[in-house]
DNA sequence: GACGTGCGTAGACACTGTCTACGCGTTCAT
DNA sequence: ATGAACGCGTAGACAGTGTCTACGCACGTC
């Protein structure tokens, strides 16, 4: 019988630990002694795959990102000839996941983690970034604006859109429960006016 | 003559050393028994002021919030009786003050303080909001959009942007070296094409 | 002058991340 | 088959952290 579900080699069992412990958890519960404890090992036992606890910590996000690349690049599948409707269903699918992995998203953008470098944002996130680029231009071909500066500012705004009402500040604000109207309000603004 | 600095308490004095030391040395370097050290006493008395680690950051963190606030208002009064410009006004106030004080600008935002609730943010970030609901309802008057959503959606865009460009990832994607088309994309977005 | 009280000290505790020396098993070469 | 080398994990030490507790010192007031 397998000791521990599937011995797949300490190095990704790690990383197993760790997400779901963040997800459990929280951010905060990530202690390098704790998932080496939860994956049965020794506290020096990581060690041998990850340097430096930062690194493993970025192993963990990077997960997040993949999974958060997946989500979105199937979103915006289901809604195939509709470059309008996938920007949407692209902008849902993040806020979605920022919602309900809460930890996973904190972690996610750490600032200690983002300027390790560690995480490898070129290859988990510049291609989603770079299809968003192509769909703001199929989506609104008429428009003289800069494909990239309006994806960079859409993609900011659905970001800064997660992160605000992620920890209720937004809707403390604006009065809202439910973040779909800011939504609404971001796609319309950065793509015009859609047809409802 | 001063021993140091004034001494206006201990209490306000360990908030003077965090600032201080937040913008010298990083988020990072904010350890309770560090800023005891730089305020020349020992690790337990800042309990006697602050019961807690993380209430000693918000205290910080709220001064951040402070400047901040400040730093906008006068932003925003000198453009008095130019909505649109009151509102750009704002947004550079606000992304300026995030590049410039990277420190502080991280610590300010940081997840576990949020959650705290020791920061106030009913006091110190509402009524700067709500003086941008008020901008944002008189810059766009034909509108039907309710301004809160819209100064929420554009509130998050700021946030945003000034955080993704502070760590580098928008840059990245983006191609460009200055955030200002950036901005003005999230301007013109939100509040409709602009006069030149 | 004694007393209470505000304020800071000093030591303990559990916990953290990192570093080092060690052991144990397997594998490979001779 | 035997010995060496090596991969991989253990175990202990170390400095540093946040929190808690007991203690002391100096000041005020009665």
């Amino acid at each position: 019988m397998a000791e521990r579900e599937q011995d797949t080699g300490l190095r990704s069992r790690l990383v197993d630990v760790g997400v779901e412990l963040v997800d459990e958890e929280g951010a905060g519960a990530l202690s390098l002694r704790e998932i080496a404890r939860r994956a049965g090992v020794s506290h020096g036992a990581p060690r041998r795959y990850f340097p430096t606890h930062l690194s493993l910590l970025s192993a963990i996000a990077r997960r997040g990102f993949e999974g958060l690349a997946i989500q979105a690049g199937e979103a915006i599948a289901a809604h195939e000839g509709d470059p309008r409707e996938q920007v949407t269903a692209l902008a849902r699918s993040w806020l979605d996941f920022a919602l309900t992995n809460r930890g996973m998203f904190e972690l996610m953008f750490r600032h200690d983690l983002l300027e390790s470098g560690h995480l490898g944002l070129r290859e988990t996130s510049l291609p989603l970034f770079g299809t968003l680029v192509d769909l703001v231009a199929r989506a609104r071909p008429d428009s003289g604006a800069e494909p990239r500066i309006v994806a960079g500012a859409l993609w900011a705004n659905l970001h800064g859109i997660a992160q605000l009402w992620g920890w209720g500040s937004l809707q403390l604000a604006v009065g809202a429960d439910d973040p779909e109207p800011l939504l609404r309000a971001a796609l319309d603004a950065h793509l015009g006016q859609g047809v409802r």
